[in-house]
DNA sequence: ACAAAAGTGTTCCAAGTACACCCATGT
DNA sequence: ACATGGGTGTACTTGGAACACTTTTGT
């Protein structure tokens, strides 16, 4: 396909004149973690957590960051991910999917590092390497809308707190929504910062994406076990969405979604319930 | 905020060890354009365009491509954007954004690129530098669908034919979506290339995010002139979504997003119609 | 008169919302 | 018995889909 022309170009083809920056893949690992109760009747208690590790080496080092690597020139951005997880933490299986590329100038002190930020869930019980897992919880501090008859501004202050045995990290970022007639800019600031780099951006960044993605995807499938109650899978929605559900209705609405098999879990203390299977086939249910 | 040790350690950091990608910046540029009819009583033609410029180097000399541009290190990556439609094409009003970050390690030639791929909506009828205005005709092809109970397979033929006055460029991409279980691949392969590079893949993508945004944000107005007819945002809608809507329905779903004006076009051979405005605040009237 | 577009009204159906209510289980 | 969760039914509301119909304009 290459012309002779082509051909020659690209073996005198230097490309040092260019500085170039350096770029990383960053992953923000999520799993659904139950918390065993001591109250016999009571279900667990179902906690949205992060997995973070430790950083050996300046800059940042002793603070948790999320799972990422520089890149190399060889691999696919997607399997330089894969790479990393596996080798870093032990992680095989999950679901994967790029999010964002942050490039803010000053977001690492030492270079010109772009980030292109991942979401990873995984159901996986496995342990994992090198980190620890976080629970997340958002806390929406405040919420302040202006608006004209040229548009508005919403200034959310978001805290978001990540609490281990042993540790918790408190970040406040504030978001600012600004539109203008048809200008409109999104922005991010990070007040209050535990984390490496801007890697709680990154992480809020993936808490967006993930709750938005519940409504028209089947994407929380991958943080569940195979068989599930319907109640563990509205806690998760709950979970996610932070708000709470109807239970009637929700039994409706994700009816489609999945399949009740011939099993019943072992409950204690109330009416045992049935297990349901994801039925990935639900969105072509309409086509014959 | 820096540790003295942090201090030191930034002193000392070289970063030539590692071998670094080059990164582009690339913006498919929208906009809608109407072509006049000869036939006094009917409206205009409206057309969805992008804009290219035709490559002056090698690779891919004398091939149309998306704009864009090497990064440099000091300026953030939305920026990079802006100067370079600036500079480039002499555009200034638009609404941007960020879509996603290809990195197929042989999608140049040259070396390893990474490209950071940007939507670009304007309104703006000013006559624009180093390109052309190309009609952007998606047609799919065909469309096959498997599916076991396990998940399916859907493999989508998509042609992208881009024409102006004097060229026609055809392209034809295949998408191919896999479900197992829950394992989702999207993969995506050009079989007929008649752009620079993978630039046919970003404005697929373009096109992809485009449409679906219309459904929960006003991105539309970024397409149309300050003061429309109803007629005319229909037809952007029709354009987008690549279906016919019906006139009365479509009217009560986008009542509340724009407001009506005191003027009225001085339509010919047929009835007059009311000019609207965009009205910024809808997503805010429930709230008080 | 008539072709093209502007604009309104109505019926039907699907899906979301908010409740009320009954069932099953282990201590 | 009772607390906890499992599970169903129903009445109301909202919004989309399909269609019929009227109005206005320049030639």
């Amino acid at each position: 396909m290459q012309t002779t022309e082509e051909k020659e170009f690209l073996s005198l083809y230097s490309d040092s004149k260019y500085e170039k920056p350096s770029v990383t893949v960053d992953g923000v690992i999520f799993r659904i973690f139950s918390k065993q109760s001591n109250n016999y009747r009571k279900l667990p208690q179902k906690k949205l957590q992060v997995f973070l590790t430790k950083r050996q080496y300046l800059p940042f080092k002793n603070k948790y960051s999320v799972v990422g690597t520089f890149i190399d020139l060889k691999h696919e951005l997607n399997n330089t991910m894969k790479l990393c997880v596996k080798n870093k933490v032990g992680l095989n299986n999950y679901h994967l999917e790029q999010l964002f590329t942050f490039g803010e100038p000053a977001r690492d002190p030492r270079t010109r590092v772009l980030s292109v930020g991942y979401m990873l869930l995984t159901n996986s019980e496995e342990k994992l390497d090198n980190g620890k897992w976080f629970d997340v919880d958002l806390i929406e501090l405040n919420t302040k809308t202006t608006s004209n008859q040229n548009g508005y501004t919403i200034l959310k202050r978001v805290a978001i707190n990540l609490t281990c045995e042993d540790e918790k990290l408190e970040n406040i970022i504030e978001i600012n929504n600004t539109k203008n007639g048809l200008e409109e800019t999104k922005s991010l600031e990070i007040t209050k910062n535990e984390l490496a780099f801007d890697h709680i951006s990154i992480i809020y960044y993936a808490l967006e994406r993930l709750k938005n993605k519940l409504e028209y995807t089947d994407i929380i499938f991958n943080l569940l076990p195979k068989e599930f109650t319907l109640t563990e899978l509205k806690q998760c929605y709950e979970l996610i969405l932070r708000e709470h559900l109807l239970d009637a209705n929700f039994r409706r609405k994700i009816s489609k979604m999945v399949s009740p098999i011939n099993k019943f879990d072992d409950a204690k203390g109330h009416r045992t319930s049935q297990l349901f299977i994801h039925n990935p086939n639900w969105l072509n249910v309409n086509l014959d």
